[in-house]
DNA sequence: AGAATTTATTTTGCGTGGCGAATTTATTTC
DNA sequence: GAAATAAATTCGCCACGCAAAATAAATTCT
């Protein structure tokens, strides 16, 4: 039930190098309220697991430069290779991240079919494992652990999909298949809560201790960071945000239930209403977007009308988080260019007159546009969280 | 940044003291990881400290009942009484409590001011604990500590209130006002956090990690749960659950903004629509709510759509907090029964449809009617709380 | 250039405190 | 009353955090 004191101090030193890249153990000391013999103690041994390592002399803080330089110390890249890879609707996105979480190669593979079952799905994700790897200049074999994030509702913990539209059967062990796969320490989670991951480690989120991490793609998404760390809730589902309802019996969701968020902003959301109209583009979603979004701009009136609804309504579902979670900062994060209306400046400001106000600011909305790997990134840090804390807990063992 | 081992050693068994009510050494140490040795150590120092007692010797645990029996082990009621008192709209209802919870005396003020300045509210709750400790067979000078819970926004952490509709000024130094009208330790924070509090010491929430507490009043409340800590937001202005928007463009709401999950279900809300018909009830809002809520239920189709409504809404907001959290439980808090049309079956069922399954069950609703000193009992438990905390905070600096 | 100064890091020695094992204590069963 | 059983305590060891001293690596002064 309680950790032991070096672990905690390891866990405490670990994170504190990784959010700031580089630090002086005399910072370390300070930051951590750990005394330097303790870290020097600690750090010694985390340079004796590969895991970080000294780097340059670090400019004194201030004017101050005299006396010895202190220097810094930082994750080591080539400690361990991973993978983190995102299941999507009809392809799997890879990257091989070094432990500092810089990609170093990338793939896509086509999914072989859009429902699977759970060792046919594994072997997807595997062969878009190797092909990253083989693009970062090495194998699977030269991998040391393997994230994966896919859509549905994932008991992280044990390494089960409890349910997820790429995958035939419930409660699917894929963990387990995943190791049997490629051989290697796997991970797998919600796909919300390895965005909010990814920001954590490496984005916005880096040193924030309680934010959201909200993300717009074909549903939407929210990742929950409370105290540093994802809040997964009891059955692990992630958040549904896109299915908390703001409208009474109102527009039908492909949950089949009505009125959730997600059946207001969704490009599928808008298509629908805009199919009221003949266009063009009735089978691609892509070129229907950009062409409905291109019309709004253009003073199109029933475009117009069809976008400005989904920016009332996604600034509505914003304003009830901000209410409920009063959180540090919110994250818009996303990859496709065709959501950048939700993510503007007038959303934004529409929040803030939703919210409740009580002489100190609305919390912090920022946008962090990322390219389509965000999701892959995010697998592959959770991959390393993963990698770190068994390094960790083995040199508790080692010890004893 | 790290607490010391022992420091985290006396709050998990103390904690796990006040949640078994009553138990043995060697459960503690099975239930908190710690070494018998260690237990022994530790209950040793807390009872030299007086804040737990040994009780009567207890069954063994399943048939078994050879050996030398356990004795349990149990929070000391006499360690300390201590006063909670909620500001409500008109009064102050008090509560003195020993330290285990148990109430010893109530008392209800009238508050001299709807609206006043921060020392005349102070003198006020000192007035209102007075008479409570009386009730309770001894005086303001018998106590050992004060919590008082209050609407608004509430900076637990540095005592100070926001934002109150009881006070005058904003950023009002509450506590250090209670403290000098009192002499005692006090605290303070939003009544929506105290009755999660109340629930998670004394409730239906003893014991669970993850657990939300709504409360139906004149407003609508929510208290957060998350690994078994009052989650307050960054801001700590308790999460404004009834602030949260139903309806976009919706109905008005006190607060000035419109479609508010509040302007739909509280009583107000529900008495201006009623108000489109004459009703012998004009100024008097207990009584003109008994009366809508018996002609709905005797069939008057106006009377009947304006309750289904707010039934309707209040399962919404639910479903939305069961879709967001995923939590293990939620507690429908309440004392007002004017409101028990919405802690129904029927609305809980209607909860149910509105949220994301995935086969396993959704979380429990558990309704918990409480009289009217639930708020009270929650203020106590805080300064129980931060008592407790102060004892074990000297208990390490007199080892130094 | 060399000494003095400044600051970072490491080493040393001490003390807290957790733990496993042995012991003591309280009770039931034979 | 003796044996058995199980809880609680005591004991001795050792991990580990800390303060202080020592050492190291730079800059500044003379």
């Amino acid at each position: 039930m309680i950790r032991d004191q070096r672990s905690q101090g390891r866990h405490a030193i670990l994170g504190e190098i990784r959010r700031a890249g580089s630090v002086a153990r005399v910072d370390l000391a300070r930051r951590t309220g750990l005394s330097q013999a303790t870290v020097t103690a600690i750090t010694a041994e985390l340079m004796g697991a590969g895991l970080i390592e000294e780097g340059t002399a670090l400019a004194g803080s201030g004017d101050a430069r005299r006396g010895r330089p202190r220097v810094g110390l930082q994750i080591r890249g080539a400690a361990h290779l991973v993978a983190g890879a995102k299941i999507a609707d009809r392809s799997i996105v890879a990257a091989v991240a070094d432990f500092t979480g810089r990609v170093l190669g990338e793939a896509t593979v086509p999914l072989s079919g859009r429902v699977q079952g759970t060792e046919a799905l594994a072997r997807d994700i595997a062969a878009a494992a190797a092909k990253a790897a083989e693009a970062a200049g090495t194998g699977l074999a030269g991998l040391s652990g393997l994230g994966a994030a896919l859509a549905g509702i994932v008991d992280a913990e044990a390494g089960i999909a409890r349910w997820s539209p790429a995958l035939e059967r419930r409660n699917a062990p894929l963990r387990a298949a995943l190791e049997a796969a490629t051989g290697l320490p796997s991970f797998i989670d919600n796909d919300a809560n390895l965005v909010a991951m990814a920001e954590l480690y490496f984005g916005e989120g880096k040193g924030i201790a309680d934010f959201l991490v909200v993300t717009v793609e074909s549903g939407v998404g929210l990742g929950i960071v409370l105290g540093g760390r994802i809040y997964r809730g009891i059955r692990g589902s992630g958040a549904e945000f896109g299915h908390t309802k703001v409208q009474i019996d109102g527009a039908l969701c492909r949950c089949g239930q009505r009125g959730c968020l997600e059946a207001y902003v969704a490009d599928y959301a808008l298509l629908r209403e805009a199919a009221l109209r003949p266009g063009p583009h009735p089978g691609d979603p892509q070129a229907g977007m950009a062409q409905l979004l291109a019309q709004a701009r253009s003073g199109d009136p029933m475009a117009a009308s069809i976008v400005a609804r989904a920016e009332r309504i996604f600034a509505m579902g914003l304003a009830n988080l901000v209410n409920i979670f009063d959180p540090q900062l919110i994250i818009l994060s996303g990859e496709l260019a065709q959501h950048d209306y939700l993510y503007d400046e007038k959303v934004i400001a529409m929040v803030a007159g939703q919210t409740v106000q009580a002489g100190a600011p609305p919390p912090e909305i920022r946008v962090h546009r990322w390219d389509d790997l965000m999701w892959a990134r995010g697998a592959a840090a959770y991959a390393i969280e993963g990698l770190a804390a068994r390094a960790l807990a083995g040199l508790g063992e080692d010890a004893a």
